[in-house]
DNA sequence: GCCCCAATTTGGTCGGTCCAAAGCATTCGG
DNA sequence: CCGAATGCTTTGGACCGACCAAATTGGGGC
């Protein structure tokens, strides 16, 4: 351990390495500075290889390279599309991996209760913090929750919509990002739950519940209702992971 | 535009897409059921392309894939080196792209901003529930941290692993990654700061004041300090990132 | 037995080639 | 005159063979 200092000088001392590394920090530069435009296509290969001055393996290399940092959304046959990076990128980028570690052992359980753990400090915040406009958006999301009782789908997306109003509670970009990559990656688990209008309906109470306590401004009384809610959810979710 | 349904319809069927996807998938099995070991080295390039009959081009291609996901590790000149994921191999892929919303724009005041919205969670629980254990780590984590007032370097070492003790409290393995991850994060900047023993000195106070309020089983105390720490803290440091 | 050096292995890069699908323009039919 | 079918060109995906330099390995010399 403690000569790891030694061994980190050694591999910042690497000279070159690869070099398509080079081309990858130019082009990702131009990304940045706004050079190559969002959303426009990259030139050919055989284009940047003649400005680069590189062949084609470097180029190609470099591109899949930007592709798996996020900067570059590569389809199979299209050209690659320029992706100025934000939160959502950076999410997007260890979804493959989050992905594996859902599918067996307690990963799933360890991220479940993560989420618990960020909307209990959400609501908390809500209730202590929230503004008018804040609540209003609750308000409505409730509402639509109520109408989707009777409809899996709808109340599904309505549920969701929810808990990703606290997440924009904080003003703060990151929390909209967590909200969607944990929807989007216990999604396919969720979907595989089966649902009825009488757990919509508890469903819906707790919702109830937890926006009340805001109302009231009492975080503790918040905090208490979204993490039993929270917990029915999983005992009706948990199951469906594999038990390995 | 309307024709985008028919073409994403094509792109949908698309049998196969690229060749080097079936190697990635074969070989990312194979790490994580076990055959392939963690910490070895992969089998050469040109034994790969033997066993799975491709040519090198695409060994390489579905090499550099898996190393972008993270369960290779591939220095320049080595053998890629196995690597079972875990949370931290997540966190690790996604480092490159929070690097770049770190050097401008508020990218890193979001960061440090949801940093101090975990450990106010992490504090709040270590308050209610922490055991015997915790504490005693905490106690000592908090005497090593005073011990090192007059020293730089081991100042700051103290004072993340006093932080990081609050987050193996919750045993949930996706905060100790958190930890080393803001830290590893944030790190370059905060050696930027200038250290003195007067500010360790306000620095250890702040955490023997959240260390009595966890004692005293305290949230609202332990949130209270925690916070105005991480404030005073971020005062040091916020002004060196670039202001864009 | 240990260290140093040469032979071999292996990853990185290159140029060229072939193929199939995407893009584009032209033409043909209504 | 406009829209759809058609043929040509561009471009990404894959393969091959080769070369180079660094890493690894296996001896051979001290």
């Amino acid at each position: 351990m403690t000569k790891a200092s030694r061994s980190k000088a050694i591999e910042n001392a690497a000279p070159d390495g690869r070099a398509s590394d080079a081309i990858v920090e130019r082009i990702q530069e131009q990304i940045l500075s706004g050079t190559l435009l969002h959303n426009t296509p990259l030139p050919s290969e055989r284009d940047l290889m003649e400005r680069f001055s590189a062949s084609r393996t470097v180029v190609r290399e470099a591109v899949a390279t930007l592709a798996g940092r996020g900067l570059l959304e590569a389809k199979p046959r299209y050209r690659p599309i320029i992706r100025k990076p934000g939160f959502d990128t950076a999410l997007n980028t260890v979804g493959s991996i989050v992905q594996l570690m859902l599918q067996h052992q307690q990963g799933a359980e360890s991220l479940f209760e993560s989420r618990v753990f960020v909307e209990r400090g959400l609501v908390r915040d809500a209730a202590t913090s929230a503004t008018r406009e804040n609540i209003a958006e609750l308000k409505e999301a409730l509402a639509a929750n109520e109408a989707a009782i009777m409809d899996f789908d709808a109340f599904y997306d309505t549920d969701m919509d929810f808990h990703g109003v606290l997440y924009t509670i904080p003003g703060n970009p990151i929390f909209p990002t967590l909200h969607s990559a944990y929807t989007t990656w216990l999604a396919p688990h969720w979907r595989r739950m089966e649902g009825s209008p009488e757990f919509n309906r508890k469903s819906y109470a707790s919702h109830l519940a937890i926006y009340t306590a805001i109302l009231e401004r009492d975080p503790d009384a918040a905090e208490e209702a979204l993490v039993t809610h929270l917990n029915v959810s999983w005992s009706s979710v948990g199951p469906t992971f594999a038990p390995k």
